[in-house]
DNA sequence: CATTCATATGAATTAATCATCATATGACGG
DNA sequence: CCGTCATATGATGATTAATTCATATGAATG
């Protein structure tokens, strides 16, 4: 495999990060984190997603320490790490308006690109 | 195909921006980038990597404007967008710093996570 | 206008990631 | 200790993304 990333190098621990946050339903469970702290039954189900799927991809969140958790009896509390998300949020906000006004192609998700050429 | 991000939300604009950044090759271009703007044959010899994989990777840093062209003569000279990657990357240092200080799962790449269990 | 330099494109293979289902763990109540 | 509530795990098939190779475009130069 490719050794590009220079050793200890902030994008050698980019990746990880970046790669945590792309994802449908990780973005998903950050953004109802957001609002207020859940367990994984809550999570599933506004999500409308399996428990299970909310298990896995809660498991990468925290290993990265997006999100906290916090044993409360036979519950789990899972909690969003504001202190990096916020910001994270805000940068992209501003990237967005500047930067997207029509959003047209820059970040939106635009799938299968339909007639595009 | 699941419909979790909420219309026009931020995670929607989120998850192009993240999934860009999530990928070594690009990764390594940005922080070629970082220390000047290059054309693609020299970020290729940089990288070692193809040509042709590096103008394929340069396409979404561009669509997302996390890159900017600039046609000169018969060269295009790639240059990053500053104002939204060095808050982004100091963001990730300081998060890094706080909750990842021996990195050892936290943002560290382990592929194939050899023995880890 | 043929050649070379610089970059882009497309199709096809390969690789990485996700969702899913079935099942396991674990803690508590009765 | 049996049931059930809450969550986690593991293996596998499916989906998506990335790399590669071959080739195309395009602009300048002799």
């Amino acid at each position: 495999m490719n050794v590009i990333l220079v050793k200890n190098s902030l994008s050698e621990n980019c990746h990880l990060f970046f790669s945590t946050l792309s994802n449908p339903t990780r973005l998903g469970i950050v953004e109802l984190l957001r609002e207020a702290p859940r367990n994984v039954t809550q999570l599933a189900e506004t999500l409308h997603q399996e428990q299970s799927m909310i298990s896995h991809n809660l498991k990468p969140l925290i290993r990265c320490r997006f999100v906290f958790v916090e044993k409360k009896w036979r519950e789990h509390i899972y909690s969003l790490n504001r202190e990096t998300m916020e910001p994270i949020f805000k940068i992209i906000d501003n990237h967005v308006e500047k930067y997207c006004p029509s959003k047209g192609s820059c970040l939106k998700i635009n799938k299968k690109q339909t007639g595009e050429r």
